[in-house]
DNA sequence: TAGATTGTTAATCGATTAACAATC
DNA sequence: TAGATTGTTAATCGATTAACAATC
């Protein structure tokens, strides 16, 4: 008895590429699409996409491709975005803020509910919707509003630190900000958008 | 005769990671380091980091490992970011003002020449040591600074369009923050930073 | 029906890991 | 010298692609 393996993480990680792709195919009034017309637009091939959505159903027809808001709803389903998330911001320097600020998240169903920072001077002050609490009130904030997602926008020093205590509070998923690379419990998910790092990959390729 | 092979861009995408690492542990005093502590540290497989390296010479020695500063030097002259660079920000809304404030850039090299919008209420404003400028101005800007190096910090609707004119007056990198797939020639090479497909990401993995 | 496009298989390609001789 | 760690090889593992029968 073969037990299926599950999906690939790099799997995974394109569903929200399709996504996207799908939204703005929606936008434009269209109803169906093929794996030919969103390898187009995304610069993968339609195999790849065939192949990728292939470990999740049979999600289309065919001769015909794919319908558009059937597909969004599957995908949705399976990345479990069809619901509100609550999500915690730690750091309320200049990128804090820009999270605070960046209506994205909510239009996506990711709603802010707690901006934090150490600094004296910052606690109290405005950000977005929200207002900036100390440091260390995340963790009562964090199991009041049962948050499994945080950013961390704070200075690298301290990052680990702020990373050990979300997961003590319950957080599964952080979104580091911070120039660094956290220790975490395996089943706690991190994405790092270190804009340093990913300029120094492109550096390699510029011929002056 | 055979030809080496140019070394993987996965592997290239992890230099600046491994760059990252020994900068700390320099800045922690010591002067060597082995393939296993930086593995530790970055949860990495020892052998993989010295197959990665292995793609560009022969940096540790046996029995005693790498010399911190010496690979440092090293990796920084595989990357080009042993010399200043040019960058220009396309859009001054917060994520753009939040770039134009970011001091890591400037820590690493990456000197930021110019912000443009195309807002009438930003241009003329502050960002950072910068004034806001209009985009029309920003293919003039690219090319008396030389600039190879671009972040979109637009609406995606608009980013295509951006990208077209960044690719036109001379940049090779782009650094995407607007929520969109951008299409370039190939010689044009681009890292894109979505908050939102990062979250959709890790959503799939939490259990409630 | 004829044309189009899926889902899947098998082949190819590429990346990671384990193991170890070389050697500091 | 003995212990440690590299650089490299071969084996393993995993991801992508090409091709096509199935079928709408």
């Amino acid at each position: 008895m073969s037990v299926k393996p599950p999906p690939p993480d790099i799997v995974i990680g394109r569903l929200p590429i399709y996504l996207r792709a799908l939204d703005s195919l929606a936008k434009e009034n269209n109803d169906i699409t093929s794996s030919y017309e969103l390898g187009e637009r995304l610069g993968i091939s339609s195999a790849q996409i065939r192949k990728d959505l292939s470990h999740f159903g049979d999600f289309g027809k065919q001769g015909t491709g794919y319908n558009i808001r059937f597909l969004i709803d599957q995908l949705r389903d399976i990345l479990k975005v069809n619901r509100e998330w609550h999500v915690v911001i730690l750091g309320a320097g200049h990128v804090g803020l820009a999270l605070a600020n960046y209506h994205d998240f909510t239009n996506h169903g990711f709603k802010l509910v707690g901006i934090f920072d150490n600094d004296s001077e910052k606690i109290r002050h405005a950000a977005g919707n929200l207002t900036i609490k100390d440091t260390k009130l995340a963790p009562d904030v964090i199991r009041q509003h049962d948050v499994k997602i945080a950013m961390i926008a704070t200075p690298g020093a301290v990052a680990q630190d702020i990373a050990d205590m979300l997961v003590g509070a319950g957080v599964q998923s952080i979104l580091c900000y911070a120039p660094t690379t956290l220790i975490v419990p395996e089943d706690v998910h991190i994405q790092y958008i270190d804009p340093v790092t990913k300029l120094q990959h492109m550096t390699y390729y510029i011929n002056t």
